[in-house]
DNA sequence: TAAAAAAGTTGAAGTCATTCATCTTTATAG
DNA sequence: CTATAAAGATGAATGACTTCAACTTTTTTA
């Protein structure tokens, strides 16, 4: 089964994105040229186009990559999650955010949002698309985790509170990859200002709530609510 | 100060524009070629180039020239708003919607949108962002002005709130661009479902409430705001 | 094992955005 | 009005992505 020919294609392929990964981390994805791949990879330009119809699909082969293992990462948070949920949501989202950068440069993400804005129709733009639904819906996966263990209100929907979450993160990565300067801890401060009210407002009453009034509960959960919406995005 | 030279310059730059509005919109950014743009405009290449320095900012001028009629439209709404809140939102909110094909197709705003994440530093993104606050600031202006009439309640931040409506409806345009084939008016309904608890939450209370006991005004507003989250986004 | 077929590689050529040295037109000075 | 200077227009040249007809290598057939 494993042919000469199998075999010489698998380690081609390989060979092109490893120097993608590489050579787009360290020039930036616009100041490398296809020659370059190709003279790293020791092959022709040519044979790039046999492995990937664009540059932007090259460029979309790490993405996937990247996300690939940051929804690998996710899963095992997802087997055993933190018992509080702010906890449960922030190490989701920052195992999101610390694997962000591994095989990509702020620059290379800018370009494949920009590659998957500008031809949503393209099979680069749905693949973009159908990750961040994948990630959305590992959230609402945790969330729905946090529900079944008592964690979070059962009024809650999972998968609307899910998506809401991913967008609002989502939103705010957008913001982290347009500003170079920009450091990670900065990224995460902001997202637990962000994330706490919201998971106050969806976590089931703590003991301490329990012994209050019905009227000043209410009250609370009124404020917490507006507060959150203010905040938000 | 009107000199010979004068003139013909704007005559040249306004050529160009109109040269460009034409055909992206006929042929699409993409496909349209600056020869085109030249030999539509009666200049050379390089006389396109004295004027625009990329092909995307001739794409930003016409960004901008529907952005300042939308703008000018929303002035208009914000003079004299319409009584009830969730009217005057929406009304704003439209105007903003069917000012935004006039001159743009859905592609070209792709290609806008594209472009100003993929060089958020550059001019041209920094100026689209930029757009992006003064709509944001005209959305958080008209909160203001409702809340001047009685119409808001005093504790919301107009311009907090102006913002978190301009990101949502913002994102939802973003949808609207990348499927070509939605309509303008499943745009529009969906945008009401998301605005119109937005709107209860932070309109002053009616008659039939201040007569309600404060025990169901807190119940109340605690399961709109609930409500209001779940479908957010 | 040798010939034929299939699969894959190659780099030169095509296309389009962008630049720049040269030429033309307009304004200014004498 | 002529000569000089300043401003601006021009299109051929450059550089990068992408395509494709010709060439090689691998596999299959007999």
């Amino acid at each position: 089964m494993a042919g000469l020919r199998e075999k010489q294609k698998a380690d081609r392929e390989r060979r092109i994105l490893q120097a993608a990964v590489t050579k787009f981390r360290a020039d930036g994805y616009r100041a490398v040229r296809i020659e370059d791949l190709a003279d790293m990879a020791e092959v022709s330009v040519g044979t790039v186009y046999n492995y990937y119809q664009t540059k932007g699909d090259i460029l979309m082969a790490t993405v996937t990559m990247e996300v690939e293992e940051v929804l690998e990462a996710g899963l095992a948070i997802l087997a055993d999650p933190p018992e509080v949920v702010d906890d449960a949501l922030l190490a989701l989202i920052f195992s999101y955010y610390d694997h962000s950068l591994k095989y990509l440069s702020k620059e290379m993400w800018r370009n494949a949002m920009a590659l998957a804005i500008e031809a949503p129709g393209t099979p680069n733009g749905r693949r973009y698309f159908e990750m961040d639904q994948r990630l959305a819906a590992q959230m609402s996966d945790l969330v729905a985790a946090l529900q079944d263990r008592g964690k979070v209100r059962s009024d809650i929907d999972p998968g609307l509170f899910g998506t809401l979450l991913f967008n609002n993160i989502n939103q705010m990565f957008l913001e982290f990859v347009k500003e170079d300067d920009m450091p990670l801890n900065v990224l995460r401060s902001r997202v637990a200002a962000q994330i706490l009210p919201l998971a106050k407002l969806i976590a089931t009453r703590s003991l301490a709530y329990t012994l209050s009034s019905e009227r000043n509960r209410q009250s609370d959960t009124t404020s917490v609510g507006l507060r959150t919406f203010v905040i938000t995005n």
